[in-house]
DNA sequence: GCCCCATAGTTCGAATTCGAAGCAACTCGG
DNA sequence: CCGAGTTGCTTCGAATTCGAACTATGGGGC
């Protein structure tokens, strides 16, 4: 068995296992690991028919956009894609698309002429505040639904160090792009 | 502020208006939404690095054959794709590229003569024992390292519920077809 | 046995994605 | 100031993805 049960709805978690040191992992921590790809998997794919349906959006360019909502105001190519996990070709083009669709402008940088300043239009804030509710309401519907509100805060807790701790370590194979903020 | 504050480590959770008009979502719940997603990008950019160098395999092909492993057996093309969360032309695209790499075999169903039977090969199960010992050394060096198993307990306890929730639920509000099960 | 429609897979076209290569600008030591 | 190496972004080609259209089979009601 390879997924110790991931397509199963029963849980059986009559598995008490535990971080083993050198030896791979238990069951548990497997079916985990699977279990969370899975959801998050399912839940992407619902959100991503929600942001369709009411705005004509993809995750990508939604997460983009709320993320220059997030900044205020202007982020450069390289910390929106490291900001929304995605390469730096794949963010040149969900950029041309955004800009097309009057939803953000590209402006050259006063600081370093190579860098290209994203700013966010009214109508992509306009966009943002569109699919927003409804994309809330998905999130509520499918993921916080079954869930109590010390669930949240545990999950919310447990995958923030998770986050936290994969940006602090880097790739490890591929060439490594520099980070600022040395932590 | 919309992902209050996804890129942060923690709080910062004030936020301005926008989602108080739908209810029964704060800040916290939406930061834990975010989080969540972001994470698990993270962690599937490092799994498809490491599959492609360990084994040559995407993440959705390990997916496939790890399923198929499961099932102990055949599984038809539907079941493959409902199991992986993924569309029939994709899995139909992902299966080509199986069965010409020998990792799967495809074949009719005697029970049902529309139905496509999938079986995984010796190959197959072979390269799955190949990637699998380092696909499981990055999920425990990256979701893994900073978690106490309790907290793994406690992860998995949850994103089960949440599956479970998903699954019941019929995600697609567009070509909601299959979900003629229950009674 | 014959319609009608649901189901299983494939094919097809369009869109999206990534990595590698290329170009421009910045930095630093001499 | 010059050259080498680095960084920021775009272009390019190849691979992957989805949804819609299509073919073929299964099942129910008549």
């Amino acid at each position: 068995m390879v997924t110790a049960g991931s397509g199963n709805t029963s849980n059986s978690q009559r598995y008490s296992g535990r971080m083993a040191d050198t030896e791979g992992l238990g069951p548990e921590q497997l079916a985990t690991y699977f279990v969370l790809m899975e959801s998050v998997s399912l839940l992407q794919h619902a959100v991503e028919q929600q942001l369709r349906a009411d705005g004509d959006l993809s995750y990508v360019q939604f997460q983009l956009l709320a993320r220059l909502t997030d900044a205020q105001g202007q982020l450069t190519m390289t910390e929106l894609a490291d900001g929304v996990v995605y390469s730096r070709s794949g963010l040149t083009y969900q950029a041309g698309l955004l800009e097309k669709a009057g939803l953000v402008t590209r402006g050259p940088s006063p600081d370093d002429e190579r860098a290209t300043l994203v700013t966010i239009t009214d109508a992509g804030r306009q966009r943002v505040d569109q699919v927003l509710p409804g994309h809330v309401e998905v999130a509520r519907r499918l993921l916080f639904a079954p869930l109590s509100g010390e669930d949240v805060r545990a999950l919310g807790d447990v995958m923030t160090r998770v986050r936290d701790h994969m940006r602090a370590e880097p790739p490890r194979s591929a060439a490594a792009r520099a980070r600022r903020r040395d932590g």
